[in-house]
DNA sequence: CCAAAAGTGTTGGTTTTACACCCATGG
DNA sequence: CCATGGGTGTAAAACCAACACTTTTGG
């Protein structure tokens, strides 16, 4: 092969090649659910090119971490939840796509539960959530971006038990249909999908019920993580909805 | 951002960046089907590192073309079928997966009808299809990038009529059935599997009979593409096994 | 007692699985 | 006439879709 590196300047990280390169980032759709609707995380941009449009977050992949550990060090920069579920999208590479020089972008499906407290990134001016349907234009391909990820996710939603990482600990059973019809976009019959729900075999009662509810409680439910490992050990997890 | 182009030298494509930057290339898992077996392509490296060792046919990401483009252009290199499907199927990042310098991949999974003519490549010294069972270890992290490509190969098959990019135009369903058995791994009944594959309603009988054969011949099919395509458009379509 | 949501079963149709024999052809 | 593979049907079980009413609770 060719092309390997052949000096370095006195500047401090500077570095030339035989060939050009690349740059290389990645950018998340960071999915929440929250108030029966699907979020994503966006962050205002700061500077040009795009700047004042809403964004993905992502950043440059730096040269000793792997491509999923800059996903994750980037997620953690905006928000910091306990958990984040990180799945690989794919590359978007057009020669075009960022205006400045020639970038190419790996792309993840995050999910994390609720919408978690954003944080004031250093680049980033502004970071919010926005429901998936009230998105503005994004800057880059990231429309592009964000309309393979809910794909991605009704694929996902559909074949794994991904609502694990998208609700909180303890649900009523109202909730977990809530997102199914959030993320599939369609109604579904409560009789049926509880049947299915409770069948997939992941799912306990916990014996305790919502508060705070000005109409009959509903029964709290978690997913049996022990049963869900079982069964994913044996290719069997299949999702509810 | 960060990091863009700071000076060209002289020399031809030499390049000087303010942050180093990883070499990208692409990977391809190229399957072909052949005499009852799934097969992939491998070249034999002709230089160091592992010099001799057998890896995936790939190479580098230029400036001027798409990451799919750079994959469809090295397996022009190697081998030259009149179509070729193509899908990614992730990047492999590991930071010490090349020991000369830091080389992010983007794995592909390619499909090809039959056994084509394996071209000798440029720096590839050898190149030739091996039965995936019969595959010796592979240089770099290509064991991973293979295993994860089989993966995904089973996970096609269920879902989508991928079958058509591996078979013939017109072949018999006994040999439409060895290649679910092939990849699938399992044996399948017969009278199930020919009543699901023609449901499917993508395959339609030629009225010719194979021929040159010691016993009764089979009749052969072909796939109706255009009726592929209307039900691709309506997302119908599915697997047969 | 009203509003709101929780919770619960049955039926009919469709799909999936398991399973074994006869037929056509060539040698 | 033998060997090889081609081709076919049925019954039981599982699964899925459609469908409406009663119960609990808080206000």
């Amino acid at each position: 092969m060719k092309g390997g590196k052949v000096e370095r300047s006195r500047e401090a990280m500077a570095v030339t090649y035989r060939y050009p390169r690349a740059a290389l980032t990645v950018d998340c759709a960071v999915f929440a659910f929250a108030e029966g609707a699907l979020h994503v995380l966006l962050i205002r941009r700061g500077q040009a090119p795009f700047e004042g449009m809403w964004a993905l977050p992502g950043g440059f992949v730096g040269m000793e971490e792997t491509v999923e550990a800059a996903a994750r060090r980037e997620l953690q920069e905006e928000t910091a939840p306990d958990h984040v579920y990180l799945e690989e999208l794919g590359s978007f590479s057009r020669v075009d796509r960022d205006p400045r020089e020639r970038v190419i972008s790996i792309a993840f499906v995050a999910l994390v539960r609720g919408i978690p407290p954003v944080l004031r990134g250093s680049d980033a001016a502004e970071a919010r959530f926005f429901a998936v349907n009230e998105v503005p234009a994004l800057a880059f391909d990231h429309d592009a971006i964000l309309s393979v990820a809910r794909e991605r996710l009704r694929v996902q939603l559909r074949t794994l038990p991904i609502s694990v990482e998208l609700l909180p600990k303890r649900f009523p059973l109202r909730e977990l249909q809530a997102l199914y019809e959030a993320v599939l976009g369609s109604a579904i019959d409560k009789r049926n999908f509880r049947k299915r729900a409770l069948k997939a075999g992941v799912l306990v009662a916990t014996g305790d019920v919502e508060e705070g509810v000005t109409h009959r409680a509903a029964e709290l439910y978690r997913f049996d993580k022990k049963r869900m490992e079982r069964l994913e050990k044996d290719g069997l997890v299949l999702g509810i909805g």
